[in-house]
RNA sequence: GGAAAGUUGGCCGAGUGGUUUAAGGCGGCAGUCUUGAAAACUGUUGAGGUGAAAGCCUCCGGGGGUUCGAAUCCCUCACUUUCCGCCA
């Protein structure tokens, strides 16, 4: 959510900014900004109002000791009538109010400077390229054919346990899921995130602190009875950890990283896109997430693309990075990365890794905040990306590395795995 | 699932209708004293809104109500704790 004060002050900047996102902002910053008005107004007139409403309750409790009954009568039809118009302009503010900020949740994040145009996905720009992408010849197959061949991943079974999009990992397949989530946490401690283990199902606050909610309710599961949500992404629970904090200048940087299952409704999509691995309803995730003084939030953006792309290069797949224009970005992000791995069988990129500043976006809604060296608060900037995501670097995995039938495990796996080679 | 008790500032905790800006303590910060520290003493101490500022207003779990006046009374919801039941 965007301050009202960067509206108020800095209007055209906003409008200018959103452009880059194919958002015409021109109509909802007008709109809200001529509300913050009436509110201001509405509230100014209020607090007289109050003001000399309790001064006058003090005068009849005086009167009232004093024994003076008929005085404070008097005083009484005063009050009376300044109360209904409190009364009316409280209901006022508090409708503009409301409406500020029904409009302002329709406004996306501001792209900051680096953030190219564009519409489509095509207008993503390459930033960086790594590892051979493997002559895997004609026999290559694609991961669900391997994963039933080696009987590592089940999907029919589990249809038959919940529907499609839940897979059943088994044997070598199961541990190979533990291995990753063992190796990525490992790594992500070591670069001094602090391990997390979050709930998975989180209740309405902390799905509308990182913005899941309200606009994109019907993309988590919803466990009615209780109203807790089935969470997208660790980013949820982890983030909110720190709502409605204030930390101390000591405080950073906030480094936290979480394993969780990810649960994602996702519907509308066919064909090669959710086929095998592609796109799942609930897959593993390994996120890290950061919060920074704004000031430190573009370096720390640095240092965790760099992270993530030594754990890529580690597993020795063949990756792009991409920074993604301004109309392939998600609403909240002020700049978001995506790592993709190359699927050699498929032919095609799959996307496992998305890292992002959102500055203060988020942190506005959270209320997430810091005290300054001159004792103000400020919102802090939050960060967060996936170390990696499981699925897909396993459908890479098992399609780059399959020789012979067999699947060869990246020597910086072995140690988690225990074995060399799927077959 | 049943029963009871709770929810007050960074933390603990008093406060059951009034002239109060929520007592007191702890912690934090600043100062005095000291070679320095500790102790002691003194002062200070949250968030939000509005305003150039002084100031004014809001906030005692959330929402609503009674009243001239509510932390305090009423209704309602949420959460927490304890006991019982069930249970990995």
């Amino acid at each position: 959510m965007l301050t009202l004060k960067l509206l108020r002050e800095q209007p055209d900047f906003v409008i200018r900014k959103l452009a880059v996102k194919n958002f015409d902002a021109k109509e909802i910053v007008e709109k809200i900004n001529l509300l913050d008005v009436e509110r201001r107004a509405c509230q100014t007139e209020l607090d007289a109002c109050l003001a000399e409403q309790k001064k006058l309750a003090a005068k009849i409790g005086g009167l009232m000791k004093e024994g003076k009954r008929e005085e404070a009568e008097a005083v009484k039809s005063q009050v009376a009538e300044l109360k209904s118009k409190s009364a009316e302009l409280d209901a006022k503010g508090q409708k503009a109010q409301e409406e500020t900020l029904s409009l302002l949740v329709l406004l996306p994040n501001l792209p900051c400077d680096a953030v190219p145009a564009g519409k489509t996905a095509e207008d993503n720009v390459v930033v960086k390229m790594g590892n051979e992408i493997p002559d895997l010849g004609p026999d290559a197959l694609p991961h669900w054919e391997l994963a039933k061949k080696l009987d590592i991943i089940d999907f029919d079974l589990g249809v038959k346990l919940t529907g499609a999009g839940f897979p059943v990992y088994k044997g070598k397949g199961a541990r190979l899921q533990r291995a990753l989530i063992n190796y990525f946490l490992d790594i992500n401690t070591k670069a001094g995130y602090l391990e997390v283990e979050p709930p998975v199902m989180v209740n309405e606050a902390s799905g509308f602190g990182t913005g899941q909610l309200p606009d994109k309710e019907g993309q988590m599961y919803h466990a009615n009875l209780d109203n807790f949500y089935l969470v997208p992404t660790a980013e949820v629970p982890v983030t909110n950890i720190y709502r409605d904090v204030i930390l101390g200048a000591n405080d950073f940087p906030v480094k936290m990283t979480a394993y969780t299952p990810c649960f994602r409704r996702e519907a509308g999509s066919y064909g090669k896109d959710v086929r095998g691995l592609n796109r799942l309803h609930q897959f593993d995730k390994v996120e890290i997430v950061r919060i920074e003084k704004p000031e430190n939030s573009y370096a720390a953006l640095d240092e965790m693309i760099a992270h993530v792309e030594g754990i890529v290069n580690s597993l020795g797949l063949p990756y792009r990075i991409l920074r993604l224009c301004g109309g392939d970005m998600s609403f909240t992000s002020a700049i978001t990365y995506d790592f993709e791995v190359y699927s050699a069988a498929q032919g095609r990129w799959l996307e496992i890794s998305s890292v992002s500043n959102f500055e203060s976006y988020q942190a506005n809604r959270l209320k997430l905040r810091y005290r300054t060296e001159d004792g103000k608060t400020e919102l802090a900037h939050t960060l967060n990306g996936s170390s990696l995501a499981l699925p897909r670097v396993v459908a890479a995995l098992l399609e780059n590395n399959q020789k012979d039938g067999k699947i060869i495990i990246p020597e910086a796996l072995r140690p988690y795995t225990g074995f060399d080679v799927i077959d």
